[in-house]
DNA sequence: AGAATTAGTATGTGTTCTGAACTATATGGG
DNA sequence: CCCATATAGTTCAGAACACATACTAATTCT
């Protein structure tokens, strides 16, 4: 995620790196269907005529990009050649939760085409039968790909969980019960032809970076995602990048401190967002504690008792969003942020949280968060997998020399 | 700070790009002091021999860097030819604050070769003034280092307010009562002959900065450094550089909310770090009233009444670091930081705040900031100067080729 | 049909890194 | 004292790449 370093380790520049950035930033001027020609791309990237026809002539190589028809039909002068990206190249995402699993396939130009979601019982349950079963809806999708004539390029897979992507291991994921779960031999067979392999990724970054690329945040740029699962996640994106922070851990917002006289936390700590927002803690709050069924289920009586105006559940919810609005100026104290995308169970809550989360804001931070900075997310379970998808598309165009001898 | 893009408004990438790389790549890796050879810069950034001969010829006619004498007697083969930065360039480091004027030089070598702090009561006088009074210190500072034989390359000067420094204008400084002060008329004269000007920047992120180059951030790499100053400002340097933040604000540790049922902050929101941890908050809640003296006086007799054993004192320093630790908390959980550097009057107060903040992370979030993070400034009133002027050398270090013909 | 206009390609030049050969300067052993 | 050995630094040919210029290709306007 980030490219700092002390300046004495950094790798030495060579004539070659030149070919690499401009091989990128050529691509990375081909939009979905911008239909660019040639002339266009050096018209806007600044490189001459001749470096772009020698570099488009290596990323049609690649597979990456097609030479689709001609262009500007009507006008004088030659008519130049639309250049798009491949809409048959793609990449696979999934994600594993606790109560599902879910598998898709994103193409370059973005587009969902195949996906599915599968309810399963994940907590406590072993990392081998998990991604045993991954691999069976993992394999339809993938033929599925196939049969279309998609090619996938690589993959990516969410977990709720601390990862360590370069490795392949889920350091902790608490809510399934995992710890130091190696995954990369599984990982390395899901897409086995896939020239940039599968990677790891945490799940609240991953549906962050979905809301990015394939909802509410292109409009944003800057935000902070709250993903409200089982527990509170978050995901920071800024300047159009996930901002992960030194340890992987940024935007970690379910342990904001925001009531200081609160309650324990699971954490260790005190007065902590997920003690007094999270799903148990809202619930409970709601007086709906009908233990023997599902979270899923209690979270759908939940939702039933809003819709039919029962006074203890609409205070739960808007009691949350007066807290949540706490949790969100202090980030957008902290970090300049001027916007936020709620998911998981907030966004399934919206029409309730929404005027407490307004009011919370207005009152403890004029001005800092504008009520239509306040997004709530449309992705629902496939948010996550379109983010491992989408990152590993941004990992194929941002490396197309992989892809050549 | 950042350089984000969308991608298809990057620059291209030329030939000649790579040898600024590689001339940055190569000056960084000598250190201050270090006495590298070309050699051991060959063996330590992975360029060759001839590239490093080629590449340290043309540091050498910038002047940054100085041949000092021969290296390894008393082993086999040719010794290396010495090579270090050249202490005898710097940069002018300024600081306009509330009650004081402060400026220095810095020498590539990180070392405060002049200095002068002035005691002066900037609030609410014009910038036109202000500007006035600090061209007189810095043009002593610039004749001592002429004097000195050190040439001046750039410098900086931090102000506690917003700036663009771009455009040289202060957006806003509360404190100092400047809205839209355009000081770039002022800026340029200040060293004329400086080939990088002098930057403007924030009181807070230059103090950040200075921490991490001459203070205590070595040692930490990622930390929040909090600012007591007449409000509570604050800097966030993550993986050794600066994190401003999409607008610019980032690191503003004196909104978070800490205490929900708090009392209205001059911010328009409500239980602000400010008005429980700020100067005037801490003040009152001691008892020290007196009106009419300067805010470094009261803030002596608090010092007085702590080392008298007062009760009311230290019980209000107490609750001070209680809350600041709650701030602390929000930003390593939402940021992924581990360590604390504080500043102004939190250094100041160092015993008896430490103890309050130590127990307030280990209640609100035990493991999250060990206690040997937790570090007091030593820098005083220099901080900021440093860290201006210390910037002001790194964009020298980075720009190398901007030296030559 | 020919002029004008725009798209894309071919060719020569300058920059910069690399690798191998070479020169320079020290130590240590006979 | 001289030569082998080791290390530092330079020189020179070769390859990669972007650039500038000149060229060919395809279309519309008159």
């Amino acid at each position: 995620m980030r490219e700092h370093d002390g300046g004495a380790t950094m790798a030495p520049g060579r004539v070659g790196d030149v070919r690499r950035r401009n091989l990128a930033l050529v691509l990375g001027s081909i939009g979905p269907e911008s239909l660019a020609t040639r002339a266009d791309i050096a018209a806007s990237t600044g490189l001459t005529k001749a470096s772009v026809s020698s570099l488009v002539s290596e990323l049609l190589e690649t597979g990456l990009v097609a030479e689709v028809g001609l262009t500007r039909a009507g006008e004088r002068g030659r008519p130049g050649v639309g250049l798009a990206l491949d809409a048959q190249r793609g990449a696979l995402g999934a994600e594993v939760n606790v109560d599902y699993l879910a598998v898709g396939v994103v193409d370059l130009h973005g587009a969902l085409r195949f996906h599915e979601v599968a309810e399963a019982v994940n907590r406590g349950r072993e990392p081998e039968a998990v991604v045993a079963e991954l691999s069976r809806l993992v394999g339809r999708c993938v033929s599925a790909a196939a049969d279309a004539g998609v090619t996938l390029l690589g993959g990516g897979l969410a977990v709720p969980g601390l990862v360590d992507p370069s490795r392949g291991v889920v350091l902790s994921a608490p809510n399934l019960g995992w710890r130091d779960a190696d995954l990369s031999a599984a990982l390395a067979e899901l897409v086995p032809e896939a020239p940039f392999g599968v990677v790891l990724s945490n799940e609240a970054d991953s549906a962050a970076l979905a809301e990015l690329w394939y909802g509410h945040g292109a409009a944003l740029g800057s935000y902070l995602y709250v993903s409200g699962e089982v527990g509170v996640g978050g995901g920071l994106v800024m300047g159009s990048e996930l901002f992960a922070g030194p340890g992987g851990h940024a935007g970690e917002v379910g342990h904001v401190v925001v009531e200081p006289t609160g309650s324990q936390c699971s954490c260790g700590g005190r007065g902590c967002l997920e003690t007094v927002a999270g799903q148990e803690a809202i619930l409970a709050a709601a007086g709906i504690t009908n233990g023997g069924s599902t979270t899923a289920a209690r979270m759908a009586a939940l939702q039933a008792a809003l819709e039919a105006g029962d006074a203890q559940a609409i205070s739960a919810v808007e009691r949350a969003g007066h807290y949540l609005g706490i949790a969100v100026v202090s980030a957008a104290r902290l970090i300049d942020l001027s916007a936020v995308v709620l998911g998981g169970h907030f966004a399934a809550l919206a029409t309730w949280i929404r005027p407490a989360l307004l009011a919370s804001l207005r009152s403890f931070a004029p001005g800092a968060v504008a009520s239509d900075a306040v997004a709530f997310s449309e992705l629902g379970t496939t948010a996550a997998l379109r983010g491992a998808a989408g990152a590993a598309v941004r990992r194929a165009l941002a490396a197309p020399y992989a892809l050549l001898g």
